[in-house]
DNA sequence: ATTTCATATGAAACCTTATTCATATGTCTT
DNA sequence: AAGACATATGAATAAGGTTTCATATGAAAT
């Protein structure tokens, strides 16, 4: 995937939602949902290599999912919650409706 | 992409968020917003050739993102408002908040 | 200024998804 | 039941995304 250097890295909605579309990324979400993290932090409590982690936290950076603040030799990523976690709101909303049965 | 047959069609979020994650799809998406329509109208609406459109909606329906009625010999497809409309409140919010300069 | 720790980056290999197109299925009309 | 119209499906290929790994960059400590 290539990312916009830009400011805002999408101009479509299938862009914004590209970025979320991957497991590692939806899983770093949860992480920084409880608890914003280094990534050698997220490598740990994920058991995901660094360098997947900094090549998924560019990209959900490129959309603004996440941002980091540097603290020494790390950077302490944690999520945009104003945006995501309504989102996931609606999922989890949607997704108990229609898989009541599971 | 295969998709699952049960009546729920993701497990985890970025399940869901692939489904949204491709240009067709949410062309699709943003044309029913407007108003339901049959997979016809929509290959005339979009310039989208019929199979692609009948994939793509294929996808979209195994997560509920929309849902059809028969009519004749058309399938009059139409969006999940309650879910995707929110949804899509806050990407535009977001976008905004992020792409005040564009 | 050198070493060490933390993270990022680039490119090739690998894997997954989309497109295409021929064909099948389904629904109505006659 | 045959024909016409509408949509779906399968499979090969094309296109695109992810992983991997070697290396680069950056920040702090010595």
């Amino acid at each position: 995937m290539k990312y916009n250097a830009s400011k805002c890295g999408f101009k479509s909605y299938h862009v914004f939602f590209r970025n979320l579309a991957n497991p590692i990324r939806t899983k770093i979400i949860s992480a920084l949902k409880e608890k914003q993290s280094s990534v050698t932090e997220l490598a740990e409590k994920l058991k995901i290599e660094q360098s997947k982690l900094s090549h998924a936290l560019a990209a959900l950076k490129s959309c603004n999912i996440v941002d980091y603040k540097q603290k020494g030799k790390s950077r302490i990523y944690f999520l945009n919650k104003t945006t995501i976690l309504p989102m996931l709101k609606i999922i989890d909303k949607h997704k108990c409706k229609y898989c009541k049965h599971k």
